[in-house]
DNA sequence: GGCAAATTATTGACATGACAACAAATTGCT
DNA sequence: AGCAATTTGTTGTCATGTCAATAATTTGCC
């Protein structure tokens, strides 16, 4: 098979890519965990369990919301719990299921990284690009969004 | 401090970066796994490692090369030494200094994994992208990486 | 030459995440 | 009701990556 290489261009783009990825994504984890405390895995799971009504969320919704795999979410939430950020508990209607809870202490901490890391993001990414750029990004994310999607639904 | 919350756009725009680089690295990941029986870290060592003249480079150079973490680096080479990919040399000018050599395993794995791996890449990222896209995302990229690179430079 | 500082690489401990095996409860079909 | 299939969640094991401590060597300066 003679292999179809990327043309300049396109490896300008790809490398890109894996660069931005790279360098934007460790520099937010790290400026994450020098200002708050808090990892990026325990902020994205904090963020979703206190906006949910009551700041509460089954399991098996953080989970879809987080787009984890089961295994990963319940070793997380374990750590998770262990440092006091939030609970577990059973729930009503299954008794398979469980809900996590946010704590005092969950709360406090989300509430101490969120501005931050917001004004973080917006440093290093949001405010660095022109809204046609923004809009570009947005449809290349839906179009490659779109593909995996489908990709995913062949194999099943 | 009030937090300056993202705009319908902004929010668009990050979520969408955050959800392509989530789906697309992992779904490239599990296709190197599958494909060629290889990790994404094996990978990006070994197109370092062939390209290499001699196919052979020092230790110090590869981890420029990858922007990779002096320990991460020793760690890989030694479960890729393990797996027969690679060899550790002594290095001839500098007795602190190794060189990574590329085995004919090594060799016999990238050439395999090479060509199936850029198809994946063409047929889940590239080929999706118009000229015009692509241009823009290179050119996001080469923001943001100046940024950061401003950025990291005052820390020190 | 000689010694402090910088460079290069390794190691061990620990955190995280992927995968597979397992357990328990619910659902759906008959 | 009854039983298989599905859903939900946990656990153990292993691969990977980060951080801090250490060791060996070279470089630069006097």
């Amino acid at each position: 098979m003679e292999p179809n290489w990327l043309s300049e261009e396109e490896e300008k783009a790809w490398r890109g890519f894996v660069a931005l990825r790279i360098g934007l994504v460790g520099h937010l984890a790290r400026q994450l965990a020098q200002d708050s405390g808090i990892t990026e895995a325990e902020f994205e799971v904090l963020v979703v369990v206190s906006e949910a009504p009551g700041q509460r969320i089954r399991s098996r919704d953080l989970g879809k919301a987080l787009n984890w795999e089961r295994s990963r979410l319940s070793h997380q939430i374990t750590r998770m719990e262990e440092r006091g950020m939030v609970a577990r508990e059973q729930c009503k209607n299954d008794a398979r299921g469980f809900d996590v809870v946010l704590t005092k202490a969950g709360l406090k901490a989300i509430q101490a990284a969120a501005p931050k890391h917001l004004e973080a993001v917006r440093h290093c990414f949001i405010d660095l690009l022109s809204p046609a750029q923004m809009k570009t990004l947005t449809s290349i994310s839906e179009r490659v969004a779109e593909h995996l999607k489908e990709e995913h639904a062949q194999e099943e």
